[in-house]
DNA sequence: GTCAAATATTTATATATTTGCATCTGTTTT
DNA sequence: AAAACAGATGCAAATATATAAATATTTGAC
């Protein structure tokens, strides 16, 4: 394995994870999560109005890119962001993008 | 216009702006904008080693969704970050992903 | 004006994402 | 065990994105 080859999945793990922010509805989603928060799909479905399977959705590609983690407690699932400091990156975008 | 539309819309702006970022070698554009480095079009090309063509539609794209600015000068065109502070993403992400 | 260098744009093809519906799996309650 | 609830998954249609090859545009040198 070439150096080269490591830096490109470097690159890749990295882009993985800034596309599964990439979407107005995970950003969202992020932003309700942000202090530790944790959520259930239900509770998340609910506060942003859009449909439980497409909510669920998009919490399993913010989960596999690592970006939340997810808690089973009876029959609710809760979702958290995985790194408080992933918040950071909302803010800073925030910031940037009112100009 | 609603206040959720308005919403809507800094939420998408939002998304735009990572999901320019959201690429490999469009990380690799920034990391090597870092610190205020201004590089031709040529320049990033050849660094990165992929098309002139590619690189120029890369550069385009985080142009158009205001990550990046470009001046030109002369036959060359220079491409610099429009917000230093986006670096601090790349930063994070190279932080978080690393576990 | 003509030529060459540096960028940008167009086009075509391949691939990936988004969304909602229907369905399936697991868990609690009765 | 059946019903009820919470969440996940498979699928299909619409849409968006990535890449490279070919072409066009802009600019400076002559």
């Amino acid at each position: 394995m070439e150096i080269q080859e490591l830096e490109i999945e470097r690159l890749e793990t990295a882009a993985n994870m800034l596309k599964a922010m990439a979407h107005p509805m995970r950003i969202a989603i992020l932003k309700h999560l942000e202090g530790g928060k944790k959520l259930t799909v239900t509770e998340i479905h609910e506060l942003l109005g859009i449909e439980q399977s497409t909510t669920s959705h998009h919490l399993g590609i913010l989960k596999d890119k690592g970006v939340l983690c997810s808690k089973r407690e009876g029959k609710n699932t809760y979702y958290f962001l995985r790194h408080d400091t992933l918040s950071q990156i909302v803010d800073c975008l925030s910031r940037c993008s009112c100009e």
